[in-house]
DNA sequence: CCCAAACTGTGTCCATGGGAATCAGTTATT
DNA sequence: AATAACTGATTCCCATGGACACAGTTTGGG
């Protein structure tokens, strides 16, 4: 993945046959397919085909398919909200939820940001509104950097295991079905999931944001 | 991925020739390539040139690459510890650290556990172990899962970031390169990064396990 | 004791993946 | 009008995961 891709403006240039196809357009047919069918379901080939092409023409557009993922996300996480909520704890409750709306809605982003890459415009966007925040409150720089972080963590983990329940009935990803079997090995698990099969990722993700803040909420009291 | 690879016990025939390979071995050998060349460079083929074997030799002992991959991460993450420390509070430090470890060993664990997949053994023993600590604090079922699921989430995510921070003179991942050319766009980050360039991985991981930890600390003196 | 059943590793084959190189056609500039 | 610069399409290559049939090896039942 080349960093300029991604921050450079691409100069459209002027001779030669007008294009066809539109970065923004492509990456729209890589999400669709992704939306539908998953992450593993984007290739070249089927996006070309979806958009009644042929492979090799997308390669006018991007380097290569690292490329296009990102593009993807990009387009996928959006551009960064303006916060509406007042006080800093209020406006990371409502950056988080937003956050965790986003990757609710792609889920395969999650998979595709693992791992070493570059930050998008968007992505660091969306890092600066929740900085901007915190940015009076008696921490670090480093300790800023680190609360955000851990929060946006905190959302992708959610958002992943809330996408991998779909068929409701099983209760939390496929562990219960193993527990039916082997639950004698592991009583705690078996404890603890028998009180929670109600509630679901949302309840989960507002479970660790509160916890998450709290714990902000007492450093920064401690320190005033 | 079948659950019952995983879980099932394998019999070894008594006819015919005796196997050359074990699973285990095979498992290590992908391990090995994964530690060095990352999860990408591992393929059937390269586990089998590597082990001095053909490719379908392998498909004798698995049934395709993703329980390959399955029973790497169930070696890699390991037997569930021994927690000594006493105390729920110390013990969840303990157990944050450990797993922490473990991913900061292995860090393609990460990335070969994006998404939905069956849990191994020894996953579940360690999410029993952590659960075994906490379970007479005044926390609901969902409470405990959902403790212990953010604590995970929270090394996993920092493991990562750490393990891409190889080359130390970058502070953060990729970010300070873009930000030496559109520094003016993202003011908050650029001041927050000044005053971070020193840290790494472990101190935002300390941060955020504190952080956590004090949330959780919050909720449960606020029953008693 | 022997032979067939059951198992082993190997070689061949196929579909799909990302990507390079090349080519014929199209368009703005000179 | 000629040319440089660009377009999309065609062809090719290599690596991947995996199906399948094959020949060799071990062991249990007659």
């Amino acid at each position: 993945m080349s960093v300029e891709f991604l921050w450079g403006g691409r100069a459209r240039p002027t001779r030669g046959p007008k294009p066809a196809l539109t970065l923004e357009g492509i990456a729209d047919a890589g999400i669709a397919v992704a939306d539908a069918e998953g992450l593993a379901a984007v290739s070249m080939q089927r996006v070309a085909t979806d958009l009644g092409y042929t492979k090799m023409s997308l390669y006018r557009y991007l380097p290569g398919k690292a490329e296009l993922v990102a593009v993807m996300v990009e387009r996928a996480v959006g551009e960064p909200p303006e916060l509406s909520a007042s006080g800093w704890r209020a406006a990371l409750e409502e950056w988080s939820r937003l956050l965790f709306g986003r990757y609710l809605a792609h889920p395969w982003t999650i998979e595709a940001t693992v791992g070493r890459r570059p930050l998008g415009p968007y992505e660091m966007g969306w890092m600066e509104v929740a900085l901007a925040r915190i940015e009076t409150l008696p921490l670090s720089g480093a300790e800023r950097l680190d609360t955000i972080a851990v929060l946006a963590g905190h959302g992708r983990m959610l958002a992943q295991q809330a996408a991998a329940r779909l068929g409701e009935a099983e209760m939390s990803t496929a562990i219960a079905a193993v527990l039916r079997e082997h639950g004698e090995r592991f009583p705690q698990l078996t404890a603890a999931l028998a009180g929670a099969a109600r509630g679901g990722g949302d309840q989960a993700f507002e479970y660790g944001l509160a916890r998450l803040l709290d714990g902000v909420e007492a450093l920064v009291t401690s320190r005033s």
